[in-house]
DNA sequence: AAACTCACG
DNA sequence: ACGTACGTGAGTTTT
């Protein structure tokens, strides 16, 4: 056996070293904190391993050192005391995490070098500079430049424009940016200073002198010694004279280490074998699945393995087949497993797993859909989904109502996790740890096969990630939310956007053009008691208008200037009269650019709006509504609400419109099963009116309308995980007096005292909050180190069961109604749904009876302890429908 | 892309 | 000592 094996000549060895705290560092910062569901950070190890990976890839290195630093309590240049001032501890959400990434990095094989007393960069200066090694530097900080030389190359990780990139310095390009040499670096930082390390440099020395100097005389050492002589201004000398100490003191401190007593001998870095079970058990427990599946690693079984997925049989593509053999076949096993490539609203391709064949079509494809009609048209076939709203949208507008749907990927995903952004089902398989099964590919379908991967991988685990999610489901106790709520709200969303609403085009442009012209008026006025014209817009130019010219009090400030929004304006109101102007040119400015403007480009050829219902995007459980936003359309003041009469029903058709009273408070009262609230609402009580006469301990016939709104902000306030400062901002009175308001509701109401403290309590023994009818939402915030994100884990564990709570029995209602539609064979249809409110198309004969059955069903959506009441309008428009 | 502002429930 | 209510989407400016 060959003793030298395993050592090469040091020539040969290409030397990667990394500078692990800059990297995780940056990685921290530039990525939001990521979190597993029992609460670890990740986001630090993610971002690090993302750039090792690609470094790996790129640099192809025969050994990796990952440095760190391991600096003595003590500073090293007690000389310079600022120095140690500005050494913050790094936040232990970023802290708790090196440890871990060092075990991953030494899983690897590679190499965990600290040493007591300094910095990671000196370690990896001592490397590049003693060990032979051809090396590359892998760091975020600049300082590391100075390293370059023939044989010593940096990769400096950066961010531009929000993406990571990463440019490789050799002497060339360095060159090419300082016009100095890598060594010559440290002689212009010693000039020009770095705030950031606490380098003091000289004072008054920019970073254009220091090069310009440096550049001509090459060092501070040259510098110095014949500064007589110098080309240069009486000024920049005086300033040199005086910074003397400074430049030498900062010369030692911008200077990289390369002594720092370790071994230097590159035998001792070259890397182990990977320990793949070690590797993989700490990613399993961070939950990077995605990445397992890159270093082709599996998932290590948990705690509870629990086979969840049948191992999987290979697959056969093909591209040509009989489309009637499929149907037969889909028929005769009763099942649809369809996946299919849409962004909503149409199909591209599609890809159908049935009996260990892929089945692949592109929508242009001769009777491609034909053939999909007529799969989702067999009220037999049980179908499973990737993508359901999609399948909904394509029959419903082919005159086809798609029964028997058992999965949708998605959704199902959503409802495991509603933390999440990213629900396909490649993803879900890989946390599942699903491999994507064998494809056998025959040679002329390989471009196919090729072109049309992701799609084709897709419809391979659809079977398995189906099955795996189902089950979590069920054990997760959300089988029915999944089947009796989200499954079938999907068509209705589907259908709700395919009917769309219909806007009076011209009406909302000449309703743009009164606005346009009072905004000139309003714009004018605004540059003459401002004495100059500026952007309004900018937040930034006005606030140099309110309160460096105009001189007006600064009530607030943003991290990057004066705060300038409507609750400071108002608080100026009085103050000078250009404010009134601001508030009613912003109120203008917000309703012409994003509800006329806008609004009417989203009209389509058919007169209507088609907006799109999004199912898995709240984390509470509620849908949202996007391009356009159709669920904040103005309606709180006069001006904005005049918009509503644009929003009308077509010819011979009226709208419908009902909304739930308090159905948020009503669900309070439930949940926290609170006798007094129950009460109230039981006995058809204003509740906002009995809440002040409860907290302000008056008859019910004394309560004032002012108190009145302030027992209903209490009420808002509860709902939301209520403190005393909010409260007392809100309504503009004491924060003693807030907090003896939520004192006296809590006494009163103390069901709901209790359920407030159960709430927070079970969230966080269980690690999530939940609805009744048990739609969760983790809360990882609850385990923070940060004071503020875990009380604000606090306030939604409150919240999110009463917001989602609604939000589960509105869309039961809406399933309900749609059913009854259908089921009369009515021309009524849902068009939209904003929250706590319901609108309908009904034809004029048919509108008594769909306003019946909307009050029907969204009042008996689900029994309660209280009664749920909905309030029902008809209008020509939206406007009129709306009480 | 981030910050600010503001529309809704 | 510090920051300050839950859930969204979108337009504009600034970096």
């Amino acid at each position: 056996m060959d003793l030298f094996a395993n050592t090469k000549a040091v020539i040969d060895i290409r030397l990667l070293l990394i500078d692990g705290n800059s990297i995780i560092n940056r990685a921290f910062y530039g990525i939001k904190l990521l979190t597993t569901k029992d609460g670890k950070y990740t986001n630090g190890i993610f971002g690090f391993l993302n750039i090792l990976l690609s470094l790996l890839d790129s640099i192809k290195p025969d050994a990796v050192v990952a440095a760190f630093d391991l600096k003595a309590p003590t500073f090293r240049h007690d000389m310079y005391e600022g120095y140690k001032a500005h050494r913050k501890g790094m936040p232990p959400e970023l802290a708790e995490q090196l440890p871990v990434l060092k075990d991953i990095i030494r899983a690897f094989g590679y190499k965990v070098v600290e040493k007591e007393g300094f910095e990671a960069d000196d370690i990896i200066g001592t490397l590049a500079y003693n060990s032979g090694a051809e090396c590359y530097v892998a760091t975020g900080d600049r300082d590391s430049l100075q390293l370059v030389s023939d044989k010593v190359k940096v990769v400096l990780a950066t961010t531009k424009a929000g993406s990571p990139v990463s440019t490789i310095y050799d002497e060339a390009k360095v060159f090419e940016e300082y016009s100095v040499t890598p060594e010559k670096l440290i002689d212009i930082k010693a000039l020009m200073g770095d705030a950031s390390d606490n380098i003091p440099g000289v004072a008054g020395i920019g970073q254009k002198t220091a090069c310009d100097l440096v550049a001509k005389y090459g060092s501070i050492e040259e510098i110095y010694s014949k500064i007589d002589e110098l080309e240069i201004s009486p000024s920049v000398k005086a300033k040199l004279i005086n910074g003397k100490d400074s430049a030498f003191l900062s010369y030692k401190l911008g200077t990289i280490e390369k002594n720092v007593p370790i071994s230097c001998d590159i035998n001792d870095y070259l890397p182990e074998k990977r320990n793949d079970e070690r590797l993989a058990g700490i990613l399993t427990s961070l939950e990077m699945y995605k990445m397992l599946d890159r270093l082709g690693l599996k998932a290590v079984s948990l705690p509870e393995p629990e086979k969840i997925a049948e191992p999987l049989e290979s697959l056969r593509l093909e591209a040509e087949f009989d489309s009637e053999e499929l149907i037969n076949k889909v028929k005769s096993q009763k099942a649809l497993y369809l996946n299919l490539d849409s962004n909503t609203v149409t199909i591209s391709r599609y890809c159908v797993n049935c009996g260990g064949v892929l089945y692949f079509k592109r929508i242009e494809d001769e009777g491609a859909e034909d053939l999909l009609i007529k799969l989702l048209s067999d009220t037999d076939t049980e179908k499973h989904f990737n993508f359901s709203k999609a399948a909904h949208y394509f029959a419903l507008q082919r005159g086809v109502s798609i029964k028997n749907v058992k999965s949708d990927a998605q959704l199902a995903g959503y409802l495991i996790n509603p933390n999440v952004s990213d629900y396909s089902v490649n993803t879900i398989a890989a946390e599942h740890s699903i491999p994507i099964p064998e494809i056998v590919v025959s040679e002329n379908q390989q471009e196919i096969y090729n072109a049309n991967l992701g799609l084709i991988e897709s419809a391979a685990l659809l079977p398995a990630v189906c099955q795996a999610t189902g089950k979590i489901l069920s054990k997760l106790g959300q089988a029915e939310l999944y089947t009796d709520i989200e499954l079938p709200l999907s068509k209705v969303l589907a259908s709700m956007e395919l009917v769309g609403f219909e806007v009076d085009k011209s009406g909302i442009e000449l309703f743009g053009i009164d606005i346009s012209n009072k905004l000139n008026d309003i714009t004018q006025r605004i540059y003459s008691f401002a004495g100059e014209e500026f952007n309004i817009n900018s937040p930034k130019q006005l606030g140099e208008v309110l309160f460096e010219k105009l001189r007006l009090p600064v009530k607030k400030k943003t991290k990057t200037g004066y705060s300038t929004n409507a609750e400071v304006l108002e608080s100026l109101r009085f103050e000078h009269p250009i404010i009134p102007e601001i508030l009613e040119y912003r109120t203008l400015a917000k309703l012409k650019s994003t509800y006329c403007d806008s609004l009417v480009k989203e009209i389509r050829e058919d007169g209507r709006i088609h907006s799109t219902l999004n199912q898995t995007e709240t984390r509470t459980g509620r849908i949202s509504s996007t391009d356009p936003n159709l669920q904040n359309i103005p309606v709180k003041q006069d001006i904005g609400r005049e918009l509503r009469r644009f929003f009308k029903a077509k010819e011979g058709f009226v709208l419908v419109d009902a909304d739930y009273s308090q159905i948020e408070l009503r669900v309070l009262a439930h949940m926290a099963d609170d006798k007094n609230m129950i009460e109230a609402f039981n006995e058809g009580q204003d509740i906002h009116a009995i809440t002040a006469s409860q907290v302000f301990k008056m008859p019910l016939d004394m309560v004032t309308p002012l108190m009145r709104s302030r027992a209903k902000a209490v009420n808002f306030g509860i709902v939301y995980g209520i403190g005393a400062f909010s409260l007392s901002q809100d309504i503009g009175v004491s924060i003693q007096e807030a907090d003896r308001y939520i004192k006296a509701y809590l006494s009163h109401y103390s069901g709901v005292a209790n359920f407030m403290k159960r709430a927070v309590e079970t969230a966080k023994e269980q690690g999530f909050a939940s609805t009744i009818f048990n739609r969760r939402r983790y809360l990882p915030e609850l385990k923070s180190s940060n004071a503020n994100l875990r009380a604000f884990g606090e306030r939604v564990a409150m919240n999110m069961p009463i917001q989602g709570t609604a939000a589960d029995i509105i869309k039961l209602a809406m399933i309900k109604v749609y059913d009854r539609f259908e089921k009369e064979n009515m021309k009524s249809r849902l068009i939209m749904q904003v929250h706590d409110e319901l609108i309908v198309e009904s034809p004029e004969e048919e509108k008594e009876k769909a306003a019946e059955i909307l009050k029907t069903e969204m009042e008996n959506a689900v029994k309660l302890k209280v009664k749920l009441i909905a309030d029902v309008n008809t209008g020509k428009t939206w406007y009129d429908a709306k009480g």
